[in-house]
DNA sequence: TATGGTAGGTCAAAGAAAGTCAGTAGACCA
DNA sequence: TGGTCTACTGACTTTCTTTGACCTACCATA
């Protein structure tokens, strides 16, 4: 296994559902791992990034730390997606950050993440078109998949009549 | 036999019913069989496709790797579907009528069913290509789509770890 | 208020491994 | 024997990881 997947699963760990929030020292870590500290920097920044569900406040000097927090930014999750995240293209990585995100918070199933992954996947995607337009293709095929499961997710809650999209909070207190 | 047949069977031995997938170095491969890497990439493009019901995935870099999943049963409704009913290129209405009969005999839900209508949609797929390359494009994304299906049903038959996508069969005999 | 130590941040470069593609060679068939 | 399809290769590209040199911020204290 690579070193920055080690280091991430280490720092997930240590981030428990009761412990949103884990404070430690750049240097330290580095030192148990065997590695440069800008290591660590790095899995920070591809691997928590806000898409990631994570924010990173630091401080230098003397008695400074790297703190990360998990962070559920709640209200209107699909609309902020819809109408500014995602935007006029996207690529597959961030993409299927914000689809694990939308899973991780219960907003959709694992199956529903995964068909939705695989429908911007690049193979899905590889028609001959230049990549420029393959981003934009994903986008309005993300935008169009969320305003679907938003629709269901009104409809459900005005009539009742037709099942919802959100699932079943199995295990999640 | 042709090199691409030796390394065709020697992959298609280590994919057992109990192992379905597995991981290999392409370098590595290459070496074993005293071939150009880019040998291994033409032995997947040909013989391990979504259309025969494989998935590749893959990452380049350190400790990079390539996975291979044999995804669909022979003789399954998806197999079928994904083999031969969709073919190169598919219509909207047509493949809106696929889906409706994957829903109606409860393979998917009616929340997958919304989203896989959505992502291949006109709407969607409203980026200035010609038409005919449109339908190509449905044809590959609701494959991809299919296959994540296929995957997850298959995956959880296997484990029971994951939740297979088979929904709930609601007063379906 | 300088100033030196402490600790995190940035960035470019090197290394690792897979992907792409165009071109060549071989095989099969009319 | 010419044409078309399949197999194969190598040069080049892209992506991901890791490191080290140098930069910046904060703190204590003289």
């Amino acid at each position: 296994m690579r070193l920055s997947d080690t280091i991430e699963s280490f720092i997930k760990t240590m981030l428990t559902q009761e412990e949103p929030e884990v404070e430690l020292k750049r240097n330290e870590l580095a030192e148990y791992f065997g590695c440069a500290p800008s290591q660590i920097n790095y899995v920070l920044a591809t691997r928590f990034t806000i898409d990631d569900g994570y924010v990173i406040e630091s401080r230098r000097g003397g008695g400074g730390y790297i703190r990360i927090v998990r962070v559920i930014q709640s209200g209107s999750k699909f609309r902020y997606l819809i109408g500014e995240r995602i935007g006029e293209t996207i690529g597959e990585v961030e993409a299927g950050k914000l689809i694990g995100q939308l899973e991780a918070e219960n907003l959709i199933t694992s199956c529903e993440a995964d068909i939705m992954r695989s429908a911007i996947s690049s193979q899905a995607l590889s028609v001959p078109i230049p990549d420029s337009m393959k981003d934009a293709l994903r986008a309005r095929v993300l935008k169009a998949m969320l305003t679907s499961i938003a629709r269901k997710n009104r409809e459900g809650q005005a009539s009742a009549k037709k099942a919802p999209c959100i699932p079943s909070q199995n295990g999640v207190s």
